[in-house]
DNA sequence: GGGGAGAGATGCCGC
DNA sequence: GCGGCATTTCTCCCC
């Protein structure tokens, strides 16, 4: 198949919003939020259904480059092979690829309707405090979730019956420094939109850095162990049995 | 092409390390750092050198299920067609793909051992401002950059020649709440580590929202707009004009 | 659209 | 390996 011929195929599927894949050599500049420059190599060019240009390397879960949805997408050839130009407004960002060498090209136009179910996440984590309060302790009475403050949202909100506030910051996994800060911008918002001083913070996580840990007991917080639940209720008969894996 | 052979070939070109493209309508499993089911629907799944595999949705620029490098990818056939069950250690993770319909195989080895150059990054920003301490200010004479603190790492420090301590705290893009509490964070420890009380906070950045600003008036600290530079030097004489575009 | 914050974040660098 | 932190972060959600 001849160059001109390759150029009028990818050219059709990106009219139709196929997704496609390149295999090949190319380099790659990018300009816009910032500026970049990736000498040749071979990679993979993903071109998606929605116009987000996707430039992966051999290795890594990330692109190496990577253009937003609704690009512009011009094709032309070039004396050796390919050459893109694609182009982003708000902010402007432009890319250009000159493909050296096209080894593969494949495409297809797919169709996925379907949401993923994900359970684990910082919110279900503050959901089951929420619901179990004693998970916290035997005086915790939970007043509200995801508690809105003009300095950031607030995870758990409650008091202990004795006067006290409780403000609690969840981390599905290790709460570090910036967690801690975190819980304290807090604190003291509320300190200061409730007008009252008596206001604890707890970060609630299965782990905690040793220096989150001492900048914690510096600021008189509280560290309770807690890990996010992780229990996906699968109605699709078809279920696989991971624990058999 | 049976069903049998298209295995043995794909099988192949994992031992190969080759990166492999699979179009596809598949169902997704994952269990490990979290749970999360993704019913059937069309994909491209993406099997890397590192054996990083990764599940890509007709739209979106990251993956809507992934497995790390070094993962076990098994596949074996199942009644309909294929069935990937991939493994991870440290921490254990667990992935089956359930194959509905195999559209389209493609794979090439692929072999890429360039870096991208990459210019306009908050450390080229910090490394400007120590360049150019005039863009702070007149008297500013800059000590450190990246100062290293228990309580974090500071982007550039130094002092305006009167006694006063300066942290400078920069942002590439806009800064928010939580880049005022990280920049407090360091001035605090500043003021502790050399007891002193004379230091002042300074955001660099080319924007800030409207509650940092507020935040940032109340704890007295300053705000500069500074953009990071984005100047890339091209040594490679193939180098397009992205002007031009 | 701005603003805030999580993410199965990833990736980099430093100790 | 842990820890702190940026990312052309992306993505979602809420106002």
């Amino acid at each position: 198949m001849n160059l001109s011929e390759q150029i009028t195929i990818i050219k059709n599927a990106i009219n139709r919003h196929d997704v496609i894949i390149l295999f090949c050599n190319c380099q790659v500049e990018y300009s816009g939020r910032a500026k970049s420059f990736l000498a040749s190599g071979d990679r993979v060019i993903f071109i998606k259904h929605d116009y987000s240009v996707l430039i992966h390397r051999p290795d890594g879960r990330n692109p190496i480059n990577w253009m937003p949805a609704n690009s512009t997408i011009k094709l032309t050839p070039s004396k050796s092979s390919l050459l893109f130009n694609i182009k982003s407004l708000k902010p402007l960002e432009l890319m250009n690829i000159v493909i050296n060498d096209l080894y593969k090209v494949s495409f297809n136009h797919l169709i996925d309707n379907e949401q993923l179910k994900l359970v684990g996440t910082e919110k279900d984590m503050s959901d089951m405090i929420y619901n179990n309060p004693e998970l916290i302790s035997k005086n915790f009475i939970p007043l509200n979730r995801e508690e809105q403050t003009k300095y950031g949202f607030v995870d758990v909100f409650g008091h202990d019956g004795n006067g006290n506030f409780i403000v609690i910051e969840c981390k599905r996994y290790t709460a570090g420094l910036d967690s801690i800060t975190q819980l304290r911008r807090y604190v003291e918002k509320i300190k200061k939109s409730k007008g009252i001083n008596k206001v604890k913070g707890i970060i609630a996580a299965p782990n905690i850095t040793s220096n989150a840990l001492k900048m914690l007991n510096d600021w008189n917080f509280e560290y309770k162990i807690i890990s996010p639940p992780c229990t996906l209720e699968m109605d699709n008969e078809n279920q696989l049995n991971l624990d058999e894996f």
